[in-house]
DNA sequence: CCTATTTTGTACCGTTCGGTACATATAACA
DNA sequence: TGTTATATGTACCGAACGGTACAAAATAGG
């Protein structure tokens, strides 16, 4: 057992809770009092445990970047191809024009569009999780060239980028107040390139 | 001639200035210190001519909005060919990797990104933005389809609304860090659609 | 029970935030 | 030359910002 006073709150609780703050609100306008309230926690336990709001913030980006790849990952194994799962990723987000967590985007885009490589930190952790997110779209397009969804002449790391970018493009639509429908048409358009 | 003591600045230089800072900086990360200093005056003329700072910024989308648009149908103008405009558009993305003002974005998309729905006029001015730039990519859509470099078949405003949303990823996709190479890339299988 | 170790509550730090009050300066008009 | 109208300079406002100091509280080991 380690000695002294224990925790009274769960650290990893309160890093999705923060990190859910900074997906919805963004770094600057999640203010310490914002986070202190959504974590549950008081300014002493903040600083004892986080450090500082920057720190926290690049946990945030890692947890988001874990839970986010861990998902993907597993939603490309339990799908039926590597088409279909990239389908069902794109038509979903049609999905995040409604509900309580509605237009939030993705923290990684939202994070790379409020620094745009102001901070080398924080452009290192954007830059690695994107280059996640890019491995598993190559992964799918690999298996769906191999299931002959896709044409083998494809490059699929292109393509694999081409689908991040889209994926940014049409959150940002979604941030941007686009219906349900504009979102699908977008959707279906930007997977013309696969076939 | 107007009565009392004339202005000392060019409002319209000021606007400009300001309009260049959000665009750079956003509008949180932009303090009134940085406005001042950028726009060349004093708080005083700062209030008594653009009344707050969120009023200047809604003025500065306007004038960005106006650049922007005005920029945009000079060129469709200019251009030989509704499908050449647009691949001049998406292809030149590229060059905003390097240079003094690289990896800005575009003030409007940022704004979506930064505001997501939580200021009201905001939104409005954004989402009319947004759609005046969607009509001049469908006025080259139905050029270039008229011209038969675009399959008469595609439905002109869904694949104007793509565009929007790709050239918003790209864009983000620079600001994330991409080098030219991948903007290149992106911004070739961006337009296959159109074929 | 005492001490060592860690967490928490409370008060406080200087700085910056956006914004305002008001006196002073500069112009046109009578 | 006042008078009126607008613009600027200076000083100031309360609130919020992120962060820190330090004492009190709570645990484990001796």
């Amino acid at each position: 057992m380690t000695i002294g006073r224990p925790l009274e709150f769960d650290p990893d609780v309160a890093l999705e809770a923060a990190t859910q703050l900074f997906w919805s609100k963004g770094y600057e306008s999640s203010s310490l009092q914002d986070l202190l309230s959504t974590m549950g926690i008081s300014k002493s336990s903040f600083y004892q445990t986080f450090k500082s709001k920057h720190l926290l913030f690049q946990s945030c980006i890692q947890n988001y970047r874990k839970m986010l790849i861990d998902s993907l990952r597993a939603q490309l194994k339990e799908a039926r191809s590597g088409r279909i799962f990239i389908r069902t990723i794109f038509d979903g987000v049609a999905n995040e024009t409604i509900g309580i967590c509605a237009r939030r985007g993705c923290l990684l885009m939202n994070t790379a569009s409020e620094f745009s490589q102001t901070d080398p930190e924080i452009s290192e952790l954007v830059s690695i999780s994107l280059e996640n997110l890019t491995d598993i779209f190559e992964t799918a397009i690999k298996q769906a060239q191999e299931q002959g969804e896709i044409p083998p002449s494809k490059d699929p790391r292109s393509l694999a980028t081409y689908l991040v970018s889209s994926m940014s493009g049409l959150k940002n639509m979604v941030k941007a107040g686009a219906d349900r429908e504009t979102i699908k048409r977008i959707a279906s358009i930007i997977q013309t390139p696969l076939e």
